[in-house]
RNA sequence: GCCGACGUGGUGGAAUUGGUAGACACAGUUGAUUCAAAAUCAACCGCCUUCGGGUGUAUGGGUUCGAGUCCCAUCGUCGGUACCA
């Protein structure tokens, strides 16, 4: 098939020069060639994994958008930071291991060279040179060492910032103190263990893998743990100051859960132990609740506690074992899915026991039901029916007594209101009311404020071999753990060939035997990290990534830190990041701050998520329903500079949008035109330079407002990242062009600033074409163009005349005419006369320069 | 359920602070060129119409000289979340 233009001949060719020239290597302080004037611009993708399918066309709309502003900040004379890398650790490598044999490390180099490749015939402007990968052993032991700085730090409470622990040592802490007050520790708790992956996955990892069919059931295993729970506060407030679309961050705050309330202690009343509630008298413990209501108190007419809070089998009495016991035993068996689904109908049963209402000294039942977790709060609650949904349900299902503590039209009644029933609280509004009730608490020793956060600490270890293994080892006579010395570092995975999962929840390094056994005194850590730990910091690593001797350099962290709080100036990637990744690069970039080893605060200061690309069906693209479209397959055949102008001109880069393929040919027809202004097919079809080139600029106005709008809109468009309409406006631009052309000649000069302008969207065509003309230097080293606004002025404008709002003429008159004179003249129009001569004009209204309306009834 | 985003032609989408709705494209129709086709070029292209105009941005109200844009209600689509007390 013939090509509409060459794109075959000179893509690959400017490829290879820009290559071979570096010309997109960026210079750090120290470096060669670099330039201390030029402020830093750091624009960064979210890192692909390279699955062995290679790119999807999804792919690039992301890495377009953040290369045309790369290309564009270079021309504004930035020096732009634009890398690119692998997050290459993952579950499918190891698992197409398990399958075949092939070890991960072939499979993962493999697809590495692939997706380079692929995003290489793009056309993108990355600083190879700094390429990271997150399984080489290079990067693996900075990873490994950011672990140990969290592993031994702990969080100051007065100072709200991470400390080293050896201050902890000096004020003569033992070991054992210290090690529940790291970052990094170990806790055992019910977990999500997979049997057939045979490793534990973390929360918010587990639909994911029962999606895609796996098991999953609760398992109490000794785990690593990382305190992320201690910067929920801070991960809040820093949000501020972010430019991230408000979505997202309502997005992590709601992850995050922040809940303002209070505790509250229930005197338990009744036996411990064996003999009945009713024999019993008087106090003997106390249930804390937490509680967002503590307004509500005195409505509330019972007791939960979950099934798994540790004071069920000593509260519950004789006649109520059997059934208690059962319950609970059901409740194991049911996975947090199931527990989920039940919520429509609630399940408990009493467990004998009463708890006396601090605020009004009644004695109310003790339940325990599924709908209450142990995992936050206190995992007890005050029930409230009258004034929370899942306790009116559970109330009414077990008829328990309801009672109204805020004036309301019917129950359940969960907004704000006026508190009724209840003692000294009587007459409040909601907000009065929580503050009494509060200061009553603390003063009585009852309660006191409290704020929960839904956030977990963060389950770090997982049960793999392709995975950074802890540095971490374990005294075989104490049973302690310690880290391994920092020249130890990276401590990498031991050769294995079988990778199959052994059932044995250490993992499948524990068959190493070699390895694991360290020395006399310490056998290693086999558990290893999860894929996150190299994506929380590869931002930092592209600053310096081929130092040996520190993570980053200070001077470079200093220099793409700049002045700002954050490190990133744009961030560009999916959605389906927004928490987890997100909050979890937050999370370890704020330790490293605490520690003193960053200067921002936050890693990422402009965030933006590329909208899903459905395939031309409308569906999400997935080799199962066989519309993935695969990049490779456009560049064929239309170029790649088609590819991202079509990427970009799609719509919206924020926006979800499906596919069309043939909506690539729009986008090429317009760049085989503006090919076609300079170079012409001959007799034998080969492209010709044209020879009707004008040399001197140009004075023609119309040609010279089109221009100088199109620097100007293109620019900004850049800016606001409208791509789309930073396309459309240059194909209007290029008519204008082409019109010009054909009476004239091309005006090269012109020309050349047209082509500037279109280099950073299609940078093959417009370096081949600048080339042609014969300019000699690149359009990426050239200063990107200003528009002057003298030439834009239009002499002309065209006024809107319009009669009760509606369009009746238009008027062609010189700019800046008085209103006077532009009434004067709607009004004597045959149009107007003609929809007003039966009516009474009552008021006119006139903007300059745009229109008139003439109200008539 | 709750939270959030969004509803504009056959399709993707444009439309500064409220000021010509449908830019720019795709698809489609007609014509030119061609032996023919592709490619290219030109014209048309929301709906209705008695060709004056009427109507139209999910639906129904409202504010305004004027609403796709602002306000209220309803419906729908998508994303997040799921007993978080």
């Amino acid at each position: 098939m013939r090509k509409p233009f060459p794109f075959d001949e000179f893509e690959s060719k400017w490829q290879t020069y820009w290559d071979k020239n570096q010309t997109y290597r960026t210079a750090n302080p120290g470096d060669e060639g670099f330039d201390a004037t030029k402020p830093k611009y750091y624009v960064l993708d979210m890192f692909p994994y390279p699955s062995g399918a290679g790119l999807h066309v999804g792919h690039p709309e992301g890495y377009t958008a953040t290369d045309i502003i790369a290309r564009y900040k270079r021309m504004k004379g930035f020096n732009v930071l634009h890398p690119m890398g692998w997050d290459a650790f993952g579950l499918p490598a190891e698992q197409y291991a398990i399958k075949t044999g092939q070890h991960p490390r072939i499979t993962t180099e493999a697809n590495t060279e692939n997706f380079k490749k692929q995003l290489q015939a793009i056309g993108f402007s990355y600083d190879w040179e700094r390429e990271v990968n997150t399984t080489d052993p290079d990067y693996v032991k900075w990873t490994q060492w950011i672990f140990l700085k969290l592993y031994n730090s702990y969080y100051c409470e007065e100072a709200q910032q991470a400390r080293p622990v050896s201050e902890l040592e000096e004020k003569g802490m033992t070991s054992k103190e210290i090690d529940k007050l790291r970052l990094a520790f170990t806790h055992e708790a019910p977990v999500n263990w997979s049997p057939d992956l045979g490793t534990v996955l973390a929360n918010e990892e587990v639909d994911e893998w029962k999606a895609k069919g796996h098991t999953v059931e609760r398992r109490p295993l000794r785990q690593w743990m990382l305190r992320i729970t201690k910067y929920a506060q801070r991960l809040i407030d820093d949000l501020d100051d972010l430019d991230w679309p408000e979505s997202i961050k309502l997005l992590q705050k709601n992850w995050i859960g922040k809940s303002e309330g209070a505790t509250v202690k229930f005197e338990v009343q009744g036996s411990v132990g064996a003999s009945p509630a009713s024999d019993a008298e008087g106090s003997v413990g106390e249930i804390e609740v937490f509680t967002t209501r503590p307004d509500t108190l005195f409505g509330a007419t019972y007791m939960v506690i979950a099934p798994e809070h540790p004071l069920v089998n000593e509260i519950t009495t004789p006649d109520n074992k059997d059934a208690v016991e059962a319950y609970k035993e059901g409740c194991v068996l049911k996975s947090d899915l199931e527990r989920g689904e039940m919520n429509k109908d609630k399940t408990g049963e009493p467990t004998g026991a009463f708890a006396i209402n601090p605020a009004n000294g009644e004695r109310i039942p003790i339940w325990i039901s599924d709908y209450v977790m142990m995992g936050y709060g206190t995992g007890a609650i005050m029930a409230v029916p009258a004034h929370d949904v899942r306790d009116f349900e559970f109330a009414k299902k077990f008829n328990i007594p309801i009672q109204c503590v805020v004036g309301a039209p019917a129950l359940p009644y969960t907004e704000q209101g006026v508190v009724v029933n209840s003692g000294f609280l009587n007459g409040l509004s909601t907000a009065e009311a929580k503050a009494k009730m509060i200061d009553w608490l603390e003063e009585s020793e009852k309660g006191s404020r409290q704020i929960n956060f839904k956030l977990r600490d963060w389950l770090f270890s997982r049960q793999r071999y392709w995975g950074e293994p802890f540095p971490l080892l374990w005294d075989k006579e104490t049973g302690e753990h310690t880290c391994v010395p920092e020249s130890d570092l990276p401590v990498l995975q031991p050769e294995m060939e079988d990778f199959k999962p052994t059932g044995d929840p250490r993992g499948p390094l524990v068959k190493a035997e070699n390895w694991i056994n360290y020395s006399d005194q310490y056998t290693r850590e086999t558990n290893t990290m999860p894929q996150w730990a190299g994506s929380c910091w590869y931002y930092l690593r592209y600053c310096d990534p081929r130092n040996t001797e520190r993570f980053i350099s200070e001077q470079a962290e200093d220099y793409w830190s700049g002045d700002d709080s954050a490190m990133v100036d744009l961030y560009v990637g999916g959605t389906e990041h927004a928490v987890l990744h997100l909050l979890y690069a937050r999370f370890w970039h704020k330790v490293l701050f605490d520690l003193g080893l960053l200067s921002t605060k936050e890693p990422f200061k402009k965030l933006v998520n590329q909208g899903l690309i459905l395939g031309e069906d409308g569906n999400k693209m997935s080799k199962s329903i066989g519309n993935v479209v695969n990049p490779d397959d456009i560049i064929k055949e239309y170029g790649a500079d088609s590819l991202r102008l079509y990427e970009m001109f799609m719509g919206p880069l924020e926006q979800v949008k499906p596919w069309q393929t043939n909506g690539v040919d729009g986008v090429s027809r317009f760049l085989a035109k503006v090919w076609r202004l300079a170079s012409e097919q001959n007799q034998e079809g080969e492209w010709e330079v044209k020879t009707n080139f004008q040399n001197e600029a140009t004075s023609d106005k119309d040609l010279l407002k089109a221009l100088h709008q199109t620097i100007k809109k293109v620019g900004e468009d850049i800016e606001n990242l409208a791509f789309n309409t930073a396309i459309s406006q240059m194909m209007v631009c290029l008519k204008t062009f082409q019109d010009y052309e054909k009476e004239n000649g091309l005006p090269l000069q012109e020309f050349t600033i047209f082509l500037q302008l279109l280099n950073p969207f299609a940078p093959h065509l417009t370096e081949e074409l600048n080339k042609l003309i014969g300019n000699d230097t690149l359009l990426s080293s050239q200063d990107w163009p200003a528009f002057d606004e003298s030439k834009m002025v239009e002499s002309e404008k065209t006024i809107i005349v319009q009669v009760n709002g509606k369009l009746r003429a238009r008027l062609q008159v010189p700019a800046g005419m008085s209103k006077e004179d532009l009434e004067e003249m709607a009004l004597a129009t045959n149009e107007v006369k003609s929809f007003t001569d039966d009516k009474t004009i009552r008021k006119v209204i006139v903007i300059p320069n745009k229109l008139v309306n003439i109200v008539a009834n």
